[in-house]
RNA sequence: GCUCGAGUGGCGGAACUGGUAGACGCGCUGGAUUCAAAAUCCAGUUCCUUUGGAGUGUGGGUUCGAUUCCCACCUCGAGUACCA
């Protein structure tokens, strides 16, 4: 009987999928296993092969955890939300929501034929009311609180207003915006209420408030800092300028101390760590204040606060430099200095965040003609802008120390500003010294002969003493801007008052739903697209959004035109996926408490500083809230490697013979290469048309061969065999310019192309459809060919060739199980060989610690070779058939349950215990000992493992072979390990 | 520049805590079967000057023994970029 993959395939898909086999409860005797992968954005071109990877291995996880008795949870849905479906909509009017269903439905279907274990009853898509109604509501708890910094967590933010009642804010350590003042409970209760909730909303964790934002006109939106790459917008590649606009901001950086800590008890990879450490960018040192010099008597100073991480070099400072848009640059300029600063402030703002980091180098800046005095010496300090401070780091200002520091040392020498040097022991005279380790303080006054943390320790000390410093941390992370200007995100649930300040709409009132608009751009007076939208208004009587025509701002009023970001929905679906129906609560607690959090979470290494510090943030808030038992939601994370093409290409002739394209077979220009020799040489074909050109005198390079007369272009990849050879008739057809082209083949008539790994993508013509793998070899196939490509996390070349190994071996195994006349299945129930056992639990063992370790790729090969050597066996026993197919199902899931229902099973391989290894059947009597000479295996010899040491050195002595490689000598000494090896030296 | 990761046959890749380098698969070569092809099966396939020797990016070191550990360097990939 024929391996029939497709008709197995279709059978167990629709099988699992009316029996609901993989649908999990959320009351479970069972332990809990959690795998997630991180959900697909469902976008128009579907999958290609490089998709699946992550889920494949996920899946095989989820459905090994399964065969070890685990109730497991493995969901899947969309982050249906974005850009593309919007762009798409506003290009051919189509409603996102429309585009959206049908990419979704590709996917649904892309994913079902690959045979995943997912319990679909519980998906969720990011752009169903159903589901936002939850990220709103989110969004509601985090605006109804302030983040406490004496109890490190966020609290509501009623206990702030009772503080505020009862002493004002003098006392409250809060992480709040910093330019609140202070203010005592009589003052508090005075203020009217708009005043208290503009107060508010500085301490709110999510915030409206005027920022500099990024802002990309081309996709008519801001950006938040991981949307942009190099200076551009990540999406479409956009240049990306800095405006200043109200907006809703996250307090992430409220905490940012703890995404750092959390990190260390996270079971991620370390570059991914790395990545999410420098992106919060901490750094230790000290805030200190500098006062401005009164340009005259009785005139004005001005405090201007620095941070530094070298508060040991405070002596070394000889000028101070604030940003280009420091707030006190236009207050402190000298009238004499007002025209160059103008003009140096004008000249920066024209620069774009791109030109401002592609030119690092070309150092400029202005002096201001104001002085500051130096906080111990006393002496004048003059003070200059340049754009290498930023205006968003720390304080937009810094003390300037150029012999420690090289960017301040290249601004010193080119605008000839001393340079005092207080190390010890250290030419300066042309770079910088910025070595913490060798540092020895000198010329400091009291901080002289004090190594780096010592001076350090003692400067801030005196600082303290002073009034102008202290210790302080400070982060680079900022935060995070949650408004977009595009219609395809959740809606706040958020309008606003006769005051114009924002109010929340009543959890009991959600989902506010997205408006229906006729256009999706901005609005012509430059709204965002919801500015469109004819009923959207909140009606607080009726409590439902109504016409906008109805605002009279007593009882109806605007809503919140922006919408949220991409990375809303996704910061808290893992949690929701425990408990996805539930209308009263974001999940019950009975849910969360079983669930927990996510044991495996398998994505790519693209989410390292947006998706996974975003739902960190909002895993540790509603863990303050006490929502959540774990205040990390992910305990073991992978990324999965790209899969790369493998691209084709032919090699057009830079010479056209009769006018026609002549097309080279790669190898015979690699042969005219490396002989150096000519074209001609290699080719008759090519002989006698270079002979006819030349009898016709038309010019024909005489010169040697090199590829640069040869113009390569790319081939579909669908147009090439095994073995590199071109189907050149499909080539014609494909590209009509080539149909008269003239194809110089090898002797055998084959055409060779060259190839070269490049990501996939359509215009390299290299992208390679799963559902056409699917149709030629199954699923299976698919599933663990894609595994035995490489380990997991390494990127890897995809090559469809290689997959009719992985195919060969299912065919080999459908054999095994089909020992009858014919090819009918037959197993017997004799007792195994002994070889067969051990065939069977060196398997067992091997791919049980492959799994553990997510070492897929070695699987595959571990079951190749089981298959080989029970083939070679002979073995058809039920003993060993019947575990073989648990091993091989979680890769293989089709065939094994074919195999499982052909041996006699009535339900699912999927619930049947994964066989256990035991230790007998792996015991042998004799090593085949490798005898080393010198460290190098010269030859063999079997020997019985109960020999002891001495006993071994004597059989390896007496050996023939061992005097003929000694020849004559006597070894100095003779390594025996037992078990292992033995090594002769001498 | 900085931070990570990786360099092993024609190709993808194996090699557990230092102990037979190249498992497994692709491709290639030869053979069987076939009218022929596909499919299948068998044998071979790191390199060289082949009764032997060399060999895991390069150079050194530790060791009886190094792909594995240490030092220096080279190359490629990923992330990040004036962060005070």
């Amino acid at each position: 009987m024929q391996y029939n993959f497709n008709e197995i395939e279709a059978k167990w898909q629709k099988y699992w999928a009316d029996k609901q086999t993989f649908k999990a409860e959320n009351n479970s005797d069972k332990e809990k296993f959690y795998v997630l992968d991180m959900f697909p954005y469902p976008s128009g071109a579907g999958l290609h092969v490089g998709h699946p990877l992550g889920y494949i291995a996920s899946d095989i996880y989820a459905r090994y955890k399964r065969h070890k008795g685990y109730n497991v949870l493995h969901p899947q849905g969309y982050d249906s939300f974005g850009l593309p479906a919007e762009q798409y909509a506003i290009q051919t009017g189509q409603h996102p929501a429309i585009t959206t269903e049908e990419n979704i439905k590709t996917y649904r279907r892309q994913l079902d034929q690959l045979g995943f274990s997912f319990d679909w009853s519980r998906e969720v898509r990011t752009s169903d009311p159903k589901y936002y109604k939850w990220t709103q509501w989110i969004f509601i708890q985090l605006f109804n609180s302030w983040y406490n910094k004496t109890t490190d967590k966020a609290e509501d933010i009623k206990s702030l207003i009772s503080v505020f009642e009862k002493e004002g804010n003098a006392g409250v350590d809060a992480v709040c915006d910093d330019d609140i003042a202070v203010f005592s409970a009589e003052e508090w209760k005075a203020y009217s209420n708009k005043e208290q909730q503009e107060i508010l909303l500085k301490y709110r964790l999510t915030y409206l408030a005027e920022s500099e934002v990024n802002w990309c006109p081309a996709l008519g939106t801001v950006l938040a800092n991981d949307e942009i790459v190099n200076g551009v917008s990540e999406r479409g590649g956009h240049p990306v300028i800095r405006k200043k606009m109200t907006q809703w901001s996250m307090r992430i950086t409220a905490y940012a101390q703890r995404l750092l800590d959390g990190l260390e008890k996270v079971d991620w990879p370390q570059p991914l760590k790395d990545s999410q450490t420098n992106w919060i960018g901490r750094s230790e040192g000290a805030a200190v204040t500098f006062y401005t010099v009164p340009s005259a008597p009785g005139e004005k100073t001005y405090p201007i606060e620095v941070f530094t991480t070298r508060p040991d070099t405070i002596f070394g400072v000889s000028f101070m430099t604030l940003a280009p848009e420091h707030e006190l640059v236009s207050k402190i300029t000298t009238p004499e200095q007002k025209a160059t600063v103008e003009a140096y402030i004008e000249a920066t703002a024209k620069r774009s965040e791109r030109d401002r980091m592609a030119d690092v180098k070309t150092i400029s800046g202005a002096f201001t003609g104001a002085y500051a005095e130096h906080p111990f010496t006393k002496e004048p300090v003059p003070i200059w802008i340049g754009d290498y401070v930023l205006a968003g780091y720390g304080t937009g200002a810094v003390m300037s120390v150029p012999c420690g520091d090289q960017r301040d040392y290249d601004f010193a020498k080119h605008f000839n500003i001393p340079i005092p040097n207080i190390f010890e022991g250290v030419d300066i005279t042309e770079e910088a010294f910025a070595d913490k380790e060798k540092t020895i303080i000198a010329n400091s006054d009291f901080l002289n002969g004090l190594p780096y943390k010592k001076a350090v320790k003692r400067a801030i000390f005196e600082l303290e003493k002073l009034g102008q410093g202290e210790g302080k941390v400070n982060y680079r992370l900022r935060d995070a801007v949650f408004s977009r200007q595009r219609y395809w995100g959740e809606p706040f649930p958020v309008y606003y008052d006769a005051d114009g300040m924002p109010q929340m709409i009543s959890e009991e009132h959600l989902p506010i739903k997205l408006p229906e608009v006729d256009k999706y751009l901005p609005t012509e007076t430059g709204e965002p697209p919801l500015g469109n939208a004819t009923v959207w208004a909140w009606d607080t009587e009726k409590n439902e959004v109504v016409a906008n025509d109805k605002i009279n701002n007593t009882t109806v009023f605007p809503l919140e035109l922006n919408t949220m970001p991409g990375w809303a929905g996704s910061s808290q679906y893992f949690n929701r996926y425990m408990d996805p129906h539930n209308e009263d609560e974001i999940f019950s607690q009975e849910a969360i408490n079983y669930w927990q959090d996510v044991d495996l979470y398998i994505g790519g290494s693209e989410h390292a500083t947006g998706h996974l510090l975003y739902s960190r943030f909002w895993q540790k808030f509603m863990f303050d809230k006490g929502l959540v038992p774990k205040d990390e939601f992910a305990k073991k994370l992978i990324n999965q490697g790209m899969i790369t093409g493998t691209s084709a290409f032919v090699y057009v002739w830079s010479q056209k013979y009769q006018d026609k394209p002549v097309v080279v077979s790669k190898s015979i220009i690699e042969k005219a290469i490396s002989n150096n020799g000519f074209l001609f040489d290699y080719s008759k074909e090519l002989d006698s048309m270079f002979s006819d050109l030349r009898s016709k005198g038309e010019g024909v390079t005489q010169g040697e061969t090199s590829w640069e007369h040869f113009n390569p272009i790319h081939v579909d990849v669908s147009l090439v065999n095994a073995s590199d050879e071109l189907d050149v008739e499909g080539f014609k057809e494909w590209r009509s310019e080539y149909a008269e082209a003239v194809f110089i083949t090898e002797e055998d008539g084959t055409f060779k192309v060259g190839r070269e790994v490049e990501k996939m993508s359509k215009s390299k013509y290299n992208v390679v459809n799963p559902d056409a793998i699917c149709e030629e070899y199954g699923a299976d196939s698919l599933r663990l060919y894609e595994m035995f490509l490489g380990p997991l996390e390494q990127s890897k070349p995809w090559n469809t060739a290689g997959i009719t190994g992985a195919h060969g071996f299912l065919k080999k195994m459908w054999r095994l199980y089909h020992s009858g006349a014919n090819g009918t299945f037959e197993v017997s129930e004799d007792e195994p060989s002994k070889d067969s056992w051990k065939t069977l639990h060196k398997t067992i063992k091997k791919v049980a610690e492959d799994i553990e370790n997510f070492s897929f790729n070695t699987s595959v090969s571990t079951f190749m070779i089981c298959v080989n050597e029970l083939s070679s066996q002979k073995c058809n026993s039920r003993a060993v058939l019947e575990p073989l197919a648990i091993l091989v199902s979680p890769y293989a899931p089709h065939i094994a349950e074919e195999l499982w229902e052909k041996l006699g099973h009535s339900e699912s391989i999927a619930a049947a215990p994964f066989p256990e290894f035991e230790e007998k059947y792996l015991v042998e009597s004799a090593k085949e000992y490798p005898i080393s000479f010198n460290g190098k295996m010269r030859f063999k010899l079997e020997l019985p493992l109960d020999l002891s040491k001495e006993e071994i050195e004597a059989a390896v002595m007496a050996h023939e072979k061992t005097q003929q490689q000694l020849q004559g000598r006597t070894p100095k000494k003779v390594i025996v390990v037992p078990g292992k090896i033995v090594n002769v030296v001498g």
